[in-house]
DNA sequence: TCTTACGAAACA
DNA sequence: TGTTTCGTAAGA
């Protein structure tokens, strides 16, 4: 840098900054302001503050390539050229956009300031790189162009595509720049032993393309690059603590810029996506040898792969899968009994609670059951007491004929001795006019007259209301006029006199559809436990597939739980042994 | 000074 | 809407 800076050494104004003595100056005026817009010369890479050379931002965009005056002074032939205002919105080009950008002079500062690299920095805005560039890309080293994670470094290991918890949330060490990515972020020693060790077993990988040649390679264009860029650079020692403060502050700035300059980002990124591709389609013949054929992965096999293809026939990749089994299968079986699983535990504790359940479920139905016969039972006894008028004549005087109540379906005012009755109708009134149905019948072995189950075509389902309670699908039966109410009479409520309702049943008020709400409540009560008992066989059988397909093939070859501790190592012997 | 964790912008 | 990756605060 300071050997370019002695080019321009015509220039006026002072060498020294306010910063710190050896922070770079630019522009005619030497000073190591960035802090405004600045614009870089096309051939000398030198940097020139906007209003140094009376050049404003927006004129800027006009400009395709801009020479400074010392260039044009040397070489006549360089001239500064225009966009044709035609293309001047369209062609926004990343190029220029960049050098326009007043933020990557504080990149520039702040990479000054960790890595004395600035040369490189320069050539970067070489015309024709397709790849992207952005503050922690050059676009240039190895690092930027590569395109897949290595699945190894402890950032892709955090990533959630490899299983990681999400939290550091860094590009792979081996995608970080070697020229502006933070120093820290770039690949660890151990990263780079790791790669060498998955090459040693590259046999079993299908996509192997060797991490740490290309680890290797991109460290010597690295080491090459800092050699070419020169002695002079390497010696500069870094920014101030207040010019890298001032640089990052810079850097924000870019940041808001950025949404204005959208447009001309997404033509940037069409770009870097054209050469994602070509550099993919380059990393793919790299695999090739000198025919544009490669080799067949198979095991032992040394014909030429198929096209698009890894091997040269569907039986050498299944040779080669057989391999992996049984290569890693055995270990992983062995791995896998040596240590306890938790989750092995909880599913057969859980099995133990789902059966208890269904126990429990059975003794409930059970006893539902038998309370639906005794019910029958009493009902059919009832239908056989004589009925007695005088006490239809009692028990109408006994009503308070002054009291209104409400109906809870109509609202209606009505009178509370016809009140169950007209409910009642109410009820099945409005029941009627809704369909509650489902696509498939009721199917549950041994239980009678649960749900109503009648087809309507219409809609094509089955009714699912209770039996006894269908409005839509059942009527109740006529009364015939000597037919008994017949409903088992009760003192405080709920203890049996053993005494039955003998007032006729087409006169009874108070014991209305008594038979109809008696089976209801068994019936839904029945209900209740068989949907339990759904219930609790769906959880079993979830419990029982996750365990089966525990440790089956798959899971043991894609899956490997790793003991960090070893005085925890097998807990399950330590307790049996 | 380095590491970890996470909000958030950018991107797919 | 989910993923990637940057910048940075907080803690070691």
């Amino acid at each position: 840098m300071d050997s370019e800076m002695s080019d321009i050494d015509h220039f006026p104004g002072p060498e020294s900054s306010m910063e710190g003595e050896n922070a770079p100056v630019y522009c005619i005026c030497r000073k190591p302001d960035i802090s405004c817009f600045m614009i870089g010369c096309d051939n000398c890479n030198e940097w020139f503050h906007g209003h140094c050379i009376d050049i404003t931002e927006k004129s800027a965009k006009a400009i395709r390539e801009w020479y400074c005056m010392r260039c044009r002074d040397k070489n006549s032939s360089l001239e500064i050229k225009y966009r044709s205002k035609k293309n001047r919105d369209k062609e926004a080009e990343p190029d220029r956009t960049e050098r326009i950008e007043r933020s990557e002079r504080s990149e520039r500062s702040e990479r000054s300031y960790s890595t004395p690299s600035t040369p490189d920095y320069k050539s970067e805005r070489r015309r024709g790189s397709k790849v992207k560039r952005s503050v922690r890309m050059c676009g240039e080293c190895e690092p930027c162009r590569r395109t897949e994670d290595c699945a190894q470094c402890d950032f892709c290991k955090d990533m959630k595509k490899f299983g990681g918890p999400n939290k550091i949330r860094q590009k792979c060490r081996f995608r970080q720049c070697e020229v502006r990515a933070r120093k820290m972020l770039r690949v660890k020693d151990e990263e780079l032993s790791m790669q060498e060790r998955r090459d040693n077993r590259r046999r079993y990988s299908e996509d192997y393309d060797s991490e740490a040649d290309l680890y290797q390679q991109y460290r010597a264009a690295g080491h090459k690059n800092n050699m070419a860029w020169g002695s002079d650079e390497d010696d500069e020692p870094p920014f101030s603590p207040v010019m890298r403060k001032k640089a990052i502050k810079v850097k924000h700035v870019k940041r808001r810029e950025k949404k204005f300059d959208k447009k001309k980002e997404s033509r940037r990124h069409k770009q870097k996506q054209k050469h994602k591709d070509k550099t993919r389609s380059n990393e793919k013949s790299e695999l090739r040898d000198n025919t544009g054929q490669r080799q067949c992965l198979g095991p032992s096999c040394v014909e030429a792969a198929r096209p698009n293809s890894k091997y040269c026939s569907e039986d050498c990749g299944m040779k080669l899968a057989a391999n992996r089994i049984y290569e890693i299968l055995p270990q992983r079986i062995q791995q896998w009994q040596q240590s306890p699983c938790i989750a092995e535990e909880h599913g057969k504790k859980q099995l133990e609670r789902i059966r208890k359940e269904q126990q429990n479920a059975r003794l409930r139905l059970t006893d539902m059951e038998r309370r639906f016969h005794e019910l029958e039972g009493i009902i059919a006894k009832a239908k056989q007491q004589a009925v007695q008028q005088d006490e239809e004549v009692n028990e109408g005087d006994s009503e308070d004929t002054d009291l209104q109540i409400f109906c809870v379906s109509c609202s209606h005012p009505i009178n509370p001795k016809v009140a169950l009755r007209h409910m009642e109708r109410c009820y099945a009134k409005y029941e009627s006019q809704t369909s509650f149905g489902s696509m498939y019948p009721t199917r549950i072995e041994g239980a009678t007259r649960l749900f109503c189950d009648v087809y309507n075509p219409q809609s094509k389902t089955y009714c699912k209301r209770l039996q006894v309670l269908c409005p839509e699908h059942s009527r109740d039966p006529k009364i015939s006029v000597d037919e008994v109410c017949g409903c088992p009479l009760v003192k405080n409520v709920f203890e049996l006199t053993g005494d039955y309702c003998r007032v006729p049943k087409r006169k009874c008020n108070k014991h209305y559809n008594w038979e109809k709400l008696r089976r209801a409540e068994v019936d839904l009560e029945r209900v209740r436990v068989w949907y339990k008992l759904d219930e609790l066989f769906e959880q079993e059988r979830n419990v029982r597939t996750a365990m089966t397909n525990r440790a089956g093939l798959l899971a043991l070859m894609l899956h490997q739980t790793i003991q960090h501790d070893p005085l925890t190592t097998d807990l399950r012997s330590n307790k049996d042994r």
